[in-house]
DNA sequence: TCTTGTCCGAATGTCGACATTAGGAGGGTG
DNA sequence: CACCCTCCTAATGTCGACATTCGGACAAGA
C-alpha cells in the first residue's frame, strides 16, 4: 500500500493555483495577491504565501521583494530552459531507470503507453494525452529511485506542462502522431540494457519538443 | 553595477542556519526547532518557517507534516545523489559556458585558479580551498547563463558543500594535489571548442569526487 | 519643461496568539 | 506480561493584526 500523503492547506492551496495557471485562469504576466487569493481560497495569507514559495520554486510564477508575484510568462528563452534543463536530467533518469526498474515497473509503463494508443485512435483531446505523458516520465523518474533527480523533476514538471499547454493553444500540436512511437521506443530501451543509445534517444526525445516548441513560439502570432 | 538584493528577514535566517549546519554546530539529526530558532536569531516564527523550507529545497533539512524539521544525515546513498545529479547538470553548465563565456569570465576563471594554486603553495587550510572550488563552479554557472541550471545549482550546492566537508572532517580529503590542475584543465577545455571531451572531463571532474567520498563513507569510523 | 521632493494608497513583510496534531506516559484489561 | 486505550504535552499548522516598503500622483523649484 502507498502511505497517505498528510498535506496542510498550503498544499491544497499550490494545487489550486497551480491548475488554474494551468488551465488559463491566471494568464502570464497576472498579478497573483496574497490577500485576494486567501480570501478566494478560504484560507490565510500565510498559507497563500507558502503555496506561492512552492509555486515559484516550480517556475510556474515569480515574484520580487515587495513587489508581489506574476505568473511566469512564456517566451522561447524559457521553453529551452526547460527543455534543455529536462533533456539533460532525463538522461540521468532513463540511464538510471534502465538499471533499478523491476518487471512490473516496466510492465506499467507498457501500460501507460497502450492507454496513449488508445487515446490516440479514439480522438481523445491533446491534454488528456498530455496527462499521459506525464504520468509515463513520473513513472520512470520514480523507477530510477534517485531521490534528488525525483525533485528536480517535481520542480520541473509544472513548466514542462505549461509549455506543452502553450504548445497546444497555439494549435501546432501534431505530436499524436510521433508519441505513442516515442514512448514505446523508450520503454523498449529501458528494457534491454543498450544504455548508451537509450540515453541519446532520451534526450532526443525531449530536445524534439523542444525545437517544435521554440519555433512556434518564434513565429508571428495566429 | 551589480544591482544590490534586497532580501527579508528569512534570508538571513536562512544563511545563519546554514552556516551552523555547514561548520557543524547543528551536527546531522539534530532537531529544528522553530521557536528555538526565533528566539535565538530574534525573528519570528514566520521568518524562520521560510528559511527552514529554504533550507529543505536546498537538501539540508528534511521536514515531515507535523513533526518538525531535522538536519539531513550525510549517508553514502545521499553523496552519490548528490554527486550523480552534480555530475549531470555540471555537463549541460560547462557545454553552455565553453558557447557562452566571454573573455573576461574566462579570464576571472583563470583567477580563481591561480588564487587556487597560491592557497595550496602556502598551505591554506582545507575550507578555504574548498571556498575557492565552489567559487570556480559559480562562475561557470554564471556564464552558462541558463537562469534554471544556475537554479538548480544554488539547490545543491549547499549539500555539495556539506558532503567536501564530510569528507575534509573524515580526514581523507588529499585531492589538494589534483584540484589546481583539474580546474586548470576545465578553464583550458572551456577556452577550446572541443565540447565532446569537455563534457566528458567536467562530468568526471565530479564523479571522482564521489567515488572518493563513498569510499571514505563505506569505511569504518576512525 | 525637466527634475526633485513629498505624500498616499496598496500591497507585501513581520509578528504573536490560537488551533491542531503526533507521540509518549500512564493506567487499565485480556 | 503484553496489549490497548486515554490523556497530556510539546511541538507544528493556521490565523488575523500591525509594520514596512514600493510606485505613482502631485506640486515646487531650477
Amino acid at each position: 500500500m502507498k502511505k497517505v500523503e498528510r498535506r496542510g492547506l498550503s498544499g491544497g492551496a499550490a494545487d489550486r493555483i497551480r491548475d488554474a495557471i494551468l488551465d488559463g485562469t491566471f494568464l502570464p504576466g497576472t498579478a497573483l495577491r496574497e490577500v485576494e487569493l486567501a480570501g478566494t481560497l478560504g484560507v490565510s495569507r500565510g498559507a497563500v504565501r507558502e503555496a506561492l514559495a512552492q509555486l515559484e520554486h516550480e517556475g510556474l510564477v515569480q515574484s520580487e521583494w515587495h513587489r508581489g508575484t506574476r505568473v511566469t510568462d512564456v517566451t522561447p528563452e524559457v521553453a529551452e530552459e526547460v527543455y534543455t534543463l529536462r533533456a539533460t536530467i532525463e538522461r540521468l533518469a532513463s540511464t538510471l531507470a534502465a538499471q533499478r526498474a523491476t518487471p512490473s515497473e516496466l510492465a506499467e509503463l507498457d501500460g501507460v503507453v497502450d492507454r496513449m494508443a488508445l487515446a490516440v485512435e479514439s480522438g481523445a483531446d491533446a491534454a488528456e494525452l498530455l496527462a499521459l505523458d506525464i504520468e509515463f516520465h513520473d513513472r520512470v523518474y520514480r523507477a530510477a529511485r534517485h531521490r534528488r533527480l525525483r525533485e528536480a523533476w517535481l520542480a520541473l514538471r509544472s513548466s514542462v506542462r505549461l509549455c506543452q499547454l502553450t504548445r497546444i493553444r497555439l494549435g501546432r500540436a501534431g505530436y499524436r502522431g510521433l508519441v505513442v512511437d516515442e514512448h514505446r521506443e523508450l520503454v523498449e530501451l529501458l528494457r534491454g540494457t543498450a544504455e548508451k543509445r537509450l540515453a541519446r534517444v532520451a534526450e532526443e526525445h525531449v530536445l524534439g519538443a523542444m525545437t517544435a516548441l521554440t519555433h512556434d513560439l518564434t513565429l508571428p502570432a495566429t
